[in-house]
DNA sequence: AATGAATGAGCTTTCATTCAT
DNA sequence: TATGAATGAAAGCTCATTCAT
């Protein structure tokens, strides 16, 4: 039943997004939910099966946008650096345009079911390998070094998500600022500078 | 009478940590907490108002202790980067220990009332001015810099968060990792070695 | 959809008007109540904003049935004595028919709404002025004379609520007698009988 | 056990008296009696079988004293309405400096025992007959007359409640006015007046 | 398919009562 | 005897889910 109306579907997941952002899974109530999408709770139910399988939709599909979107960017892109920046940029316009999901991600542990367990794990571990990827290209490049490419990986992960949290109103200049404190760290450089 | 045993609001406590942190405040029950702490639900209302109560107290003893003990710690370094990296250190150890207290951090956003939520945010800006003093430090001796001290601050605890969740098994090498990472980025030194 | 039975509120009003007169506000369990009108906890929450919520409705539900019923039967009347007559009779048939109204409307104080707490007392005053007006008739009649109408009125209220308390058995002739017992008093009365 | 010392179980039934007057049995709690009174709660359970028995006994203690007084009272009196007036008197100032009393007097029905019910009910009757007897003096004296005494004596006893009720900072004059009332309604009279 | 009334398990919180000290 | 910490039954209320219409 999940495709009798995608557009419906959307407008629940929309509506489920924001309020998920907002306050913690428990705290919204598929009935909030519905009313905000304007229609009734057993539509909502017509379309998802309870409310983790909507809220576990909601986190999947989101990731997907944000993963696809940054895979795309960065194709077109040749230097890691710029990869890197891309990915950043990618990721901080995406929480700072829905500053509720940058919370949502980090509860992927609500799931009881280890159906739904894997797949948001696979998911979050897709993106990260993206980031892993570049980052060993940026150690191929010969520029660069990271001796455990997925530490760092997880680094600039927190990085992002922990600025985002509490900087979220200065989120233009954000991506410069990280990449340039992920690539130099305090050091006093005068070279190898990123990001113009 | 029964004299009022000391040991009984830690060991609620210490339970507290230990479910608060497994799953989300609204999927741990008064009961259970009684229960794994050997006492009756109503002692638990007893020692704490009520249950958003016990867990404010739970993250403000908690953050409390592990910004006293940090403290001590780094009183005796006189060298900004061997303070950094006790911070760091302790930070890492603390929540490899208990690493439930690691979620409870970030979900200082469940307080209905104004004075919980002033008094953790107190708790957290307390030891995110700890951060910025050191960082501000490493810009003083001039062997390094940081542009913004605070976003610096903040992207440490970022790395650190988002690390341990992760690698809380490898936790033993982390905070040089760490702290190698945050001073000097990816870039190729061959000097600013820190952490022997 | 199942279509909200619009006798249901009713039943669960009538259910707790019963329930509340037989034991106290805090001794009647909403359980009771939905079990008794064959509807579920939750039944009653959807009519219901809580228990105090039913409380209320159904005071100022049944203080307005007999308002409006005692309202309607004096418009007709134009001597103030049948006046009189006619509310005692309609308080006295109302109440002996639902005798735990009685205790029920003496219980106004339960509330600590201030909008439920002005409500009652609306309600209740309404029901007073509406004796006082008739005694100050009486009195303008030039047959009889009460010195305070509101003092007045209240004794009779109070003879009223007293003795259907003890002698709702015997409700048939007690309108006749409380009047006589009114207007008066224990008097050795050659004229002035009233109520055929 | 009851007797171990009057004193302090006196201080209990004030402490009470006041508390069960302001507020419902099962809006106070064991513990405030027993804090105001400044013992423990383990203390009130030496004096009393538990709550229920406390209650029952402040009830019993409280009727007894306004009867024990009301019979010394009208002991020196000889001409029935000016009994009538004393009882009036008495049972106004009683109530009058123990407002809470009056609330306490008609919830009478939270006994769950048989015992305690028919304790109660003994109390009041006493009480009541106090008032018949009177009445029927009245009768007897050929200036007053009352089908039924009883009846009679009930109608005084609810003017009595409701006017106090709501009157009980006009207290001062409230007897004269109640007999006044209850003697002659709201006939026009010339003669039988009472209370000077 | 869509609705929303009805359900009832489940949760927090209270408080009379007990009993070890 | 007095205490008050501990207990746990009980009650109010919520909300995910179902299902008659």
């Amino acid at each position: 039943m999940r495709l009798a109306d995608p557009a419906r579907a959307q407008r629940i997941l929309d509506v489920a997004a924001r309020l998920f952002g907002q306050r913690h899974y428990h705290e919204v109530r598929v009935e909030d939910i519905a009313a905000k999408a304007g229609v009734s709770k057993g539509t909502v139910y017509q379309y998802f099966k309870d409310k983790e399988d909507l809220y576990v939709a909601l986190i999947l599909h989101s990731l997907n946008c944000l993963y696809e979107r940054t895979r795309q960017t960065i194709a077109g892109l040749t230097q890691p650096e710029e990869r890197l920046l891309s990915v950043v940029r990618e990721g901080v316009q995406f929480f700072a345009a829905q500053p509720y999901f940058l919370e949502l991600i980090q509860r992927v542990d609500v799931s009881r079911s280890a159906a739904h367990s894997s797949a948001l794990d696979a998911s979050r571990t897709r993106f990260l390998d993206l980031l892993v990827e570049i980052i060993e290209q940026l150690n191929a490049a010969g520029r660069w070094h990271a001796d455990d490419p997925e530490l760092a990986a997880l680094a600039l992960m927190g990085m992002m998500r922990e600025t985002l949290r509490w900087r979220s109103h200065l989120a233009d200049r954000l991506p410069e600022q990280l990449v340039d404190l992920f690539l130099n760290g305090l050091s006093k450089r005068t070279t190898n500078q990123v990001g113009r």
